[in-house]
DNA sequence: CCTTAGCACTCTATTCTATCGAGTGCCAAC
DNA sequence: GTTGGCACTCGATAGAATAGAGTGCTAAGG
């Protein structure tokens, strides 16, 4: 396994890529050197492009036909000539940053309009996961009456997210008493995060108060184990990017399926790429697919990620630069607070 | 203007929608003779597929080919021979109870898992609305500190649900300032509905304690406006019930401005309508499809709705079958609370 | 007057063949 | 190592022939 690609092989096989990803057709060695701006004959590219063909980053669809790009390919561009840092498409930049000014309202709302900004950015679909309800800190802790017997538990995090649970009563609480309940978690919980919740340690003797307090504690623990919020949007690009119908409802059965999502942006995120190709996804419906992720950071910490999914034979350096731009652009809005 | 549909042209009729809903191909003369159990021969229903194609009831793809029911042959069918009242198909009854009886959570859970049963049901594109917030009554007001100068309001509804907004503070508010106007807002407030919130009519004379009233009921003021929740599960549903990819990603985009969906839905009830078909929906996008839709009860009130998209050729005695187990089931469960 | 068998007709879908052309691999020459 | 030349492969396209489904019409029968 030799492997070695010398500078001319590596610019053939980046033409090959940018010729493919913007026609969609197998690209000829002529077309190659037409396009490569290189000074040799369509044959000596022919015989390059062979080697890279068994090297495995091309592949040809039929005998007669141009080449296409391997994952393989594919993967050795992305990390030759992708430069991360670099972002050409001035308009891109600037209806991003317009967006993360304009931008307001509820948490909730905001992951999915960015979302949304993603998809209609690159075309195809995107995901941004909200943050892990582990990692925040509380801030406050309400208790509201919904029935004698049922008690609504509201927790605000250092990030004004709101989570709630109901609280199923064994005993009936008064009013005075949830509002006991409510300010003393609230003091002695504020500024601890929901991951490291301990157990109730006080019983103050008021059998009430203690029932709500330990109820409260169980609500919280289980909060922060909840799934985190995912948002996806852009499902009709997925239907523009493949044109076999089959390959279209399978890629859509599976962004459904949002923990698959989830852990596959993480696994990503985990090996330190941004970019994962094809067959290194693992999932063999989605073997058509690339997914490009970035995570996004609110005061030092990464606390989400945006990504999204469209075809191997995609823009990889425009999607990158949108998809930096985006969690960068995310990460300072939600910094400001 | 005959239009005239005697008891054999209607079972006619019935048998080529029954038959091109299960078989998705033209049907012809012999086809329904064989099927429909009539004691007549092919040529005597030719006769009468002609006469119903002149009414506009049935068309021909091309010559000799077999008849597939037009948007006005759905209509007379659904009209005609569907029987609401009516669940033949046990499983999906059994599996809707169950559902129901075993759901829990958040209302957003709840109605998305909803939107997920209903398309699991029928395999189409599911659509869930939630209550809209017009019509919930106040139950609590809480503020809660993010930063001296911006707090965040929390509404909790007659039906457990939370409404949030952040207000921007002129000057820095205390904690107690916040207690003190909470209590006197959810003091107030209790039991009134959303809809119908006047002006500010009192002023203490403490200013941050009046600035904070006023805000806050700009705030809710602006909630009830907020757009409704709108679930919609399914997308990859719709690839597999179009086989023309442009079809599918025309559909996908339109079922992705969930304002068109909501309005779409809104304008089918408002006429008394369960079903709308093709053409009907004045939708161009959505012209090869149906929609069925049902509101669902909560303490005698219609709050939401639920509804589903698929290809006008469906199945409408199942599908309506199961919408309206589901409207019911869903309406049952929110009364429990 | 309604029904029906018979039949000619139409049009799609399928198959087959022929042709075209893009692109390759290889070889021999430079 | 590079290149022009060339035979070859194979998909894509077009045309012709065929098969079959289903129709509309007509004329005969109840």
């Amino acid at each position: 396994m030799s492997g070695s690609i010398d500078s001319r092989k590596a610019a053939i096989l980046r033409a090959v890529v940018d010729e493919y990803v913007k026609g969609a057709e197998p690209v000829g060695s002529s077309h190659v050197a037409r396009v490569a701006g290189m000074q040799v004959s369509p044959a000596t590219i022919r015989n390059e492009m062979n080697v890279l063909e068994h090297e495995g980053y091309l592949v040809q669809p039929h005998t007669s036909a141009g080449r296409i790009p391997t994952d393989k390919g594919y993967r050795y561009y992305v990390d030759t000539f992708v430069d991360e840092t670099q972002n050409s498409d001035v308009m891109q930049f600037k209806s991003v940053e317009e967006f993360f000014t304009k931008a307001h309202g509820a948490l909730a709302e905001m992951f999915s309009d960015t979302s949304r900004l993603l998809t209609k950015l690159t075309n195809y679909a995107a995901v941004v996961t909200g943050p892990s309800p582990e990692t925040s800190l509380i801030r406050s802790i309400q208790l509201v009456s919904l029935d004698p017997k049922r008690v609504l538990l509201l927790m605000v995090d250092s990030k004004g997210a709101v989570e709630k649970k109901t609280l199923d009563l064994a005993s009936e609480a008064s009013e005075s008493d949830l509002e006991s309940a409510s300010n003393f978690l609230t003091k002695k919980l504020r500024g601890v995060p929901l991951g490291s919740l301990g157990d109730a340690d006080s019983s103050s003797g008021d059998l009430q108060f203690d029932q709500l307090c330990t109820l409260s504690l169980d609500a919280l623990k289980e909060l922060k184990g909840e799934a985190e919020s995912v948002y996806i949007e852009g499902a009709s690009k997925v239907a523009s990017a493949f044109d076999a119908v089959d390959t279209v409802r399978s890629v859509l059965a599976t962004l459904e399926q949002h923990f698959l999502v989830v852990s596959l942006i993480r696994d990503v995120l985990s090996k330190g790429q941004k970019v994962a190709i094809g067959s290194e996804l693992g999932i063999e419906p989605l073997a058509e697919c690339s997914v490009v992720v970035s995570p996004y950071i609110v005061e030092g910490e990464k606390v989400g990620s945006i990504g999204l999914v469209g075809p191997t034979r995609m823009n990889y350096p425009k999607v990158l630069a949108a998809v930096n731009l985006v969690s960068t652009g995310l990460g300072k809005r939600l910094s400001e607070g």
